[in-house]
DNA sequence: CTGAAAGCGCTTACAG
DNA sequence: CTGAAAGCGCTTACAG
């Protein structure tokens, strides 16, 4: 069956008795041709089994049949090399190549600099050495206007993963950021907390600015004064703050962190207080990275859906691939709130 | 300068007043070519912003640049479905991903079934579909020799990552298991520990026997009986015999996890009985997966040079795709012994 | 050292 | 509905 040349689509078409058009069309579900034939051709193909060469569908002027998936270089690298894991790119590999893999398409994975001279070479590189049908633009990248720019006028489809970005009109994938927050707040409400503070990352980031107004709003609805913390994403911020909130007594009952590191350093800081999570403080977090679960206790979070989120891009771009005309600009995913262990009612 | 077509090395050719074999020449590195002219390609390639097209190289009968690493499917598929990191995957990535660029390559990541008939198809519609110019095996996939010998039928280089499979002629890279084993004695014979368990996988995995062997070995060098269970690579079974160990009172001084799941169990268990560790028990795991750094406290571990493994194995793929001859069929690389908190001397 | 020719396996218009 | 022709951007022999 298998010997060292591959079947091609000459072979079938000489075991169909038709012409090799007639076998592309049949492969391409192109209409127009007669249920004899394409009985016929389908015949062939199963018996021979014959699978197009993706390089020769290109190469005739065909889609390539690959989604690619931009991630910034030095974040990924780093996180390779220090062996953490690196939930990002795990759970964007999983949502990327389920989706594609079911409409036949290929998902390939790409780290480009952040450095915007040097991204737009790479991104030229990668445009005409792999030809890619779509491609997917995460943080930062989704927010460089000079990359989409340059996508655009080399008519390449692409998809950002992240909030609208009025200075870059295009097909964005997020999570509802704003409503997790509210739902964070409705959470710690409901078990009879007041005094909310959010240990926030970083006004610059659209995400956290969304967090921040859901944060915000959701706790003027409550009738409770929010108080909002920079905590700039990091640990060492957040342990600096956790730190002072327990020393000078006027800590929160409630803390929302806006990642998991953040999350860590706070429960870090109480448990050297023996500050008793969630009995005398409630502690809920955005991201939710695998590590969330091992911590002691395990961190209550709101889950990204960054699977989902890769899997939606990847269906937006094959229908554009296909033809169809994609008319909504903005999707949004939901997200999950995750109760485990750290948020409960106050005790004494 | 980047308009909707690409520069081919047609606009090259003309630029540098030469035909497009000589560009050719000059992409490919091949000799004769003048000096003068190579040096009127080069100019024109870096003017121009020229980057071959790999659909076509691939379509003149050349390498198609593509590496790619064949991974479980259904063990992939479940940890990420999980949320659970996949610390094999992400160092995988790194390690080919890095190796491959430095190149010129681009690594593929394709998901294969156990089942041996699916594998055979899925493998053939990914050497069909996608030409890759080296495939790398990794468990199970690494120990199917129908797949092996497709592969040889099909002329497709492949590397083996794992310990030689003498039913499998190939080329095979892997860590040194025998020698880490008896690293991890002789760390802790050399902190005064004479009754040193290993808590085994499962012999039926070539690299489990290794250790075992190597195991086994260092503890006669020693001087001290070997003492081996069967653990079955799972938390509960090693929380059974970790449970029998503590609760019988002739538990071992010392004991060597074959994976970090089990070693989570035995601290788990030492834990519940208020044994310290490392103070009344040492404790030292293959694998060293992230979640290890984060156990209270931190496990001492062998560290699996995945990264290391599968960058070795791209350039064996790519060296033969050049055309250099690879003379050496096993390809041994080191671990790394990382001690952290959980090996000491035994205190009172 | 250099180029004209043929071909890789497909698809896209174009006729019929 | 169906096929003959041309072409995609490269490379591989083959001449010179």
């Amino acid at each position: 069956m298998s010997s060292k040349r591959s079947v091609t689509i000459e072979d079938v078409a000489r075991a169909a008795n038709v012409s090799r058009q007639t076998v592309s069309r049949v492969i391409n579900r192109l209409p127009s041709v007669s249920a004899d034939a394409k009985a016929r051709v389908e015949e062939a193909i199963a018996r021979l089994g014959y699978v197009p060469n993706l390089a020769a569908r290109r190469m005739g002027g065909a889609r390539s049949f690959l989604i690619m998936a931009i991630n910034d270089r030095a974040r990924t690298i780093e996180n390779w090399a220090a062996g953490r894991g690196n939930d990002w790119v795990d759970q964007m590999l999983y949502g990327g190549m389920m989706a594609c893999e079911e409409r036949g398409y290929h998902m390939l994975f790409e780290l480009v600099d952040t450095e915007p001279t040097q991204a737009a070479q790479q991104m030229q590189r990668i445009l005409t050495s792999l030809q890619p049908d779509g491609i997917i633009l995460t943080q930062p990248h989704s927010e460089n206007p000079a990359l989409a720019a340059q996508l655009r006028e080399r008519a390449r489809p692409f998809v950002r993963i992240g909030l609208p970005n009025p200075d870059i009109p295009a097909v964005s994938v997020h999570m509802d950021e704003a409503g997790a927050a509210r739902a964070a707040v409705e959470h710690l409400t409901a078990l009879g907390h007041a005094d909310i503070a959010l240990l926030a990352g970083d006004a610059r980031y659209r995400g956290s600015l969304a967090r921040r107004e859901g944060y915000v709003a959701a706790m003027r609805t409550a009738g409770h004064s929010p108080r909002v913390e920079e905590g700039d994403f990091s640990y060492d911020k957040a342990a600096t703050i956790a730190a002072r909130w327990f020393d000078e007594g006027d800590g929160p009952s409630a803390i929302i962190a806006e990642n998991d590191e953040m999350a860590f350093a706070v429960l870090r800081e109480a448990g050297r207080r023996g500050i008793k999570v969630p009995d005398r403080l409630s502690l809920l977090c955005f991201e939710d990275t695998p590590g969330v679960r091992f911590s002691v206790p395990p961190l209550s979070a709101i889950r990204q859906p960054t699977a989902e989120m890769v899997a939606k891009a990847c269906d937006l771009l094959i229908d554009r691939a296909e033809g169809k005309e994609v008319e909504e600009e903005v999707h949004v995913l939901p997200f999950e709130l995750i109760v485990r262990e750290t948020t409960g009612p106050r005790r004494r």
